[in-house]
RNA sequence: GGCCCGGUGGUCAAGAGGCCUAAGACACCGCCCUUUCACGGCGGUAACACGAGUUCGAAUCUCGUACGGGUCACCA
């Protein structure tokens, strides 16, 4: 036993602290009953991506629902794959996206919360406290297999086709003496520190998994590390620590990491430390060809967050989304209850579904129209604008000219009981909208083949000497109905169909004419509301262009 | 390969042994409404991976097979 704690303090001599100290500091929290701890702890290695959106949602939403708390944790203690801008791509992603970060990192360099530091390169000494803690028991062992004894080891296992892995009479180091690590250390030797699995393969252990269920899976024998060569921990012991000191009620993770539980179990059993609950959370998933697979932060556009945001995707429509997968029960709560905010809908992580969710393009084009077409024209004015400051100036700089005439072009069939669901994203305003703004228009004057240009002519001509901008809809129309039998069209659809052979079409056919010639398209919202927002000049301008083109 | 996990229409899914002749939503198609288009309304096409077993009875329970996914690092 002294030698374990000789070598305790051989390997980390700087760490004069007690676990003890850390338990002091770090007191339970004070929440109510069934209230839940949850997290993200994204690393800092890449950018905001679907995946780790849609995770930090679940974890968030479970905590919501419970009354309890949501905090982020920068896991940065790979440091060779960290990416500068890395954080704060994240954190500012999961801002942009609404999804509340009540401790942790709440920008990319502020952080908040009793529980911190927030981020594992800042907690070192921590772990290595309860490192030294595990050393001394004899639970934990110094290693200095190099990269290649590693290799070599698993290429002989492979060989006999026996299980890789550093384990059992594989643990090279497993026994190392206190002489025999100080003499390594003298020469200069780089170490790892790993655990002492008291583990046994043969064993099982079972967990209930919130998400998958009852999960089974051999205990870990595996004397995997604890802490690499340059003092950080890997994840899986700093997820031990760190979610017992922040006192995580409920570990929400992608199910990537199911494999790694019997690890993190007996770890947490080996400390001392309460297990959280797992919940395994299938990854989304995007059809390759025919096939099925993961998501991918390389492959696939859509897997960086930032893709929706210049897409235009508000980015609650994204969050909506993301609900009807997370949760089979959202759509039916969501037709209940169509103002609410998705942060009260009463999420229950057994209603997740277990496999992976295909990602549905189609799908989040549907929720964002339901979600667009409730919008005021003040509301769409403000969205469009700064959506179009960022990633269209251009159109931002038509848009803003003047304010007052946008707005009136965006309340064009809006506010109304049953507003139009054409428009997804914002970048599609611009086309939708470009007969509305001059620099953009470019009309297409080509008539449906039922329709000849002379005819088309002579209603234009006609029509141009009594349209008003005064006119109400009904007004409007009927001015086009009063033209119609002077040439010989038919005044009411219905006249015309039960007689076709009398007339060359009917005053709807006329109105296709008008809504040509005014804004260079078949289809359209109401051409009535589109004429008085151009205002009388520019229609009369333009329905003498249609008849010179 | 070892160890895990998964499976209902094209997609998301409801479904906990009889209420399943299998819900709903998206998409698609048709009809109606209608000055275009949309919206809305009505209707339609389309699914329990396969094979054994348990049972009076299986989408549901058990076991196999094939398939799909994940994981086997001093990465998270």
């Amino acid at each position: 036993m002294t030698d374990n704690i000789l070598l305790a303090d051989l390997l980390l001599p700087n760490i004069t602290k007690e676990p003890e100290y850390y338990e002091n500091l770090y007191p339970a929290r004070n929440l109510p009953e069934g209230a839940r701890v949850t997290r993200i702890a994204p690393s800092p290695t890449g950018y905001l991506h679907l995946g780790t959106l849609f995770a930090a949602l679940v974890n968030r939403i479970t905590a919501t629902s419970s009354g309890g708390v949501f905090y982020t944790r920068i896991e940065d203690t790979d440091k060779k794959r960290e990416i500068k801008g890395g954080i704060e791509d994240i954190i500012d992603g999961l801002n942009r996206f609404s999804v509340e970060i009540d401790e942790g990192f709440f920008s990319g360099t502020n952080q908040k919360g009793e529980y911190g530091p927030y981020k594992q390169s800042e907690r070192a000494e921590i772990y290595q406290t309860y490192v030294k803690k595990l050393i001394k028991e004899g639970l934990a062992y110094p290693c200095f297999c190099t990269a290649e004894e590693l290799e070599e080891v698993r290429n002989i296992q492979e060989s006999r086709k026996i299980r890789t892995g550093y384990h059992g009479e594989w643990a090279k180091h497993r026994n190392i003496t206190y002489a025999e690590a100080k003499e390594l250390i003298d020469q200069g030797k780089p170490f790892v520190i790993r655990l002492k699995s008291p583990g046994n393969e043969q064993n099982k252990i079972i967990f209930e998994d919130a998400v998958k269920g009852k999960i089974e899976m051999p205990e870990n024998d595996e004397d995997f590390v604890l802490l690499k060569s340059d003092g950080i921990p890997t994840y899986h012991f700093a997820h031990a620590v760190d979610d017992h000191l922040m006192h995580t009620t409920h570990v929400l993770r992608g199910d990537e990491w199911i494999s790694s539980v019997p690890k993190h179990i007996q770890l947490f059993k080996i400390l001392g430390f309460k297990p959280p609950k797992y919940g395994h959370i299938s990854p989304i998933m995007k059809l390759d060809g025919g096939a099925k697979r993961k998501i991918s932060k390389r492959k696939d556009p859509e897997a960086a967050v930032h893709f929706f945001a210049e897409q235009g995707y508000m980015s609650e429509c994204v969050i909506e989304y993301l609900m009807t997968i997370a949760a089979s029960d959202f759509e039916d709560w969501r037709r209940a209850n169509p103002d609410k905010s998705y942060k009260d809908f009463k999420f229950n992580l057994k209603k997740m579904s277990v496999s992976g969710a295909l990602f549905d393009p189609v799908k989040l084009i549907d929720v964002s129209k339901n979600r667009v077409c409730r919008l005021s024209s003040t509301q769409m004015y403000s969205l469009v604008t700064d959506w179009a400051k960022e990633f269209d100036k251009e159109f931002y700089e038509i848009l803003t000219r003047n304010p007052d005439y946008t707005k009136a072009v965006f309340a064009i069939d809006r506010d109304v009981p049953k507003p139009r669901k054409d428009i997804a994203k914002w970048n599609e305003v611009k086309e939708y909208f470009s007969y509305m703004f001059d620099e953009l228009y470019s009309p297409d004057f080509t008539l449906p083949e039922n329709i000849s240009k002379e005819a088309a002519v002579a209603f234009l001509n006609e029509y141009k000497s009594v349209y008003s901008d005064t006119d109400d809809k009904q007004t409007w129309f009927n001015k086009i109905k009063e033209i119609a039998p002077k040439l010989q069209f038919a005044s009411e659809t219905k006249e015309y169909k039960a007689n076709p052979e009398k007339y060359k079409g009917h005053a709807g056919d006329l109105s296709t004419v008008l809504r040509i010639a005014i804004t260079g398209r078949r289809n359209t919202p109401d051409l009535c509301s589109i004429m008085q927002v151009l205002g009388k000049d520019r229609c009369i301008e333009r329905i003498e262009n249609a008849v010179r083109g």
